[in-house]
DNA sequence: ACCACAAACTTGTTTAAACATGTTATACTC
DNA sequence: GAGTATAACATGTTTAAACAAGTTTGTGGT
């Protein structure tokens, strides 16, 4: 499956950090052994492990070596980084999950949405309100916002599985990048209502707002996703760069 | 300042998209161009490209070229990505800060807090309550746990100013990455009370834990950092891997 | 005017080599 | 035995070249 030797070097390396072949903070290998290991050249196997140092699996150290710092990450944290689907990151961790459509519809962007998606005024939108389930618990209502000239022929059942399998596998759209700005909000009566949340306990909750963009550098996607507080967790691993 | 080639022309790359010399969805120049511009190598010059792509700031398209996708950061944003401290964001933005240090201790690490920190039973530990203020507006509270075989000689007065600036300059340590997590918590007496909040308005706060590692891969740094929820904002960028 | 095809672009991947720089182990000197 | 120079080894940067693959442009033929 993968295109690219460096890619399925890159694979191989974390899979065998994900299964424990290397303790936590030992080295690895030196570039040259691996480099005969994997019999590629260094440039090529140096990107494999420079993905890994962004990913927070290692961290290099000039004249010394590669050092594992991986941690297995809890469960139902979404890592950041990547584009992940809330039905992907839920098979990543093995759990049951289920989305439930509560409003289909397709509209056109006045001068207020605009503003506040980014779209331009006049565009066709289909817009999407949808309950995410985890376990059988409501975790996350999503406003979704898509251009629908970028996704046509979007139904409300293609939205109870995977908007994301469509737009990729039918439509052949790719999905490249994705702005995310997280803050945290107060609760409205629809959240109260379909996230069973009590105002006494939460009043507030955890919000990811996302611009996402296709490989032609459109945004067709702006998403609103209000999370329960208290299921809430995000991850992210940051390099400090000289 | 910069100490390699790739990295100047990143910056320079970076400030020309910063400073709208490219309109925003415009291609910019071919990599032949621009290797003729910076007179470098072209591996160097898509060294730098790649990480304006990792940093959201273009997108590249094979056979078409490299889009500019930069649109500006709204103020008080924290990015995410980079291991920025408060004081270094509060700069970029060119707003006044003020850090107020409310506990400095020395302490051991006992079994509760090797647990939660993640740092070994019985090490020396520097605890810190820190106050932070954005344009004299408390915004952060902080409680740090310093490993102090790691951070020698920290007093009250530089946690004051800077404790990055003391580690990096005076002891010349090089921080390198940063896991964080982050959550939506509850808020405690101590943050009402400093913070200025009422449990009336918001009940609830953003929380980042973030555990920081030196360049020896030892984790010197555990910080969990409570921010004030209606200043909360973090930015983050995604690039979706095939 | 339209279509097909090739040429001329674009970015993407891989290799090889050389040099720079930081760390560690070895051997040597005192 | 302690300290120091050195060799061996680690990662970091840069260049050059070749090929792959996707897109646009231009050419030629009908």
């Amino acid at each position: 499956m993968p295109k690219s030797i460096y890619e399925s070097i890159y694979r191989d390396l974390k899979r065998r950090i994900e299964s424990d072949e290397f303790a936590y903070r030992e080295l690895l290998p030196s570039e040259n052994t691996l480099v005969q290991t994997y019999n590629c050249s260094r440039n090529t196997l140096r990107r494999a492990v420079g993905r890994l140092v962004t990913d927070g699996y290692v961290q290099t150290m000039q004249g010394k070596g590669v050092r594992n710092i991986y941690r297995p990450v809890e469960q139902t944290a979404f890592t950041i980084g990547e584009i992940e689907s809330f039905r992907e990151s839920a098979l990543r961790n093995g759990q049951s999950y289920r989305t439930q459509v509560l409003l289909f519809m397709e509209l056109t962007a006045d001068e207020v949405l605009a503003g506040k998606t980014g779209f331009p005024v006049g565009a066709e939108i289909y817009y999407l309100q949808r309950l995410h389930y985890l376990d059988e618990k409501p975790l996350i209502l999503n406003h979704n916002y898509f251009l629908k000239e970028c996704a046509p022929g979007l139904t409300k059942e293609i939205a109870e599985t995977s908007i994301y399998d469509y737009l990729e596998g039918t439509l052949h759209m790719s999905i490249v990048n994705s702005r995310r700005i997280m803050t945290v909000e107060k609760i409205t009566e629809i959240d109260e209502k379909y996230l069973e949340l009590n105002v006494e306990d939460y009043n507030c909750m955890a919000v990811v707002t996302s611009y996402t963009y296709n490989s032609d550098g459109i945004m067709f996607e702006f998403t609103q996703s209000r999370h329960r507080p208290d299921y809430f967790r995000f991850q992210e691993h940051a390099v400090r760069k000289g």
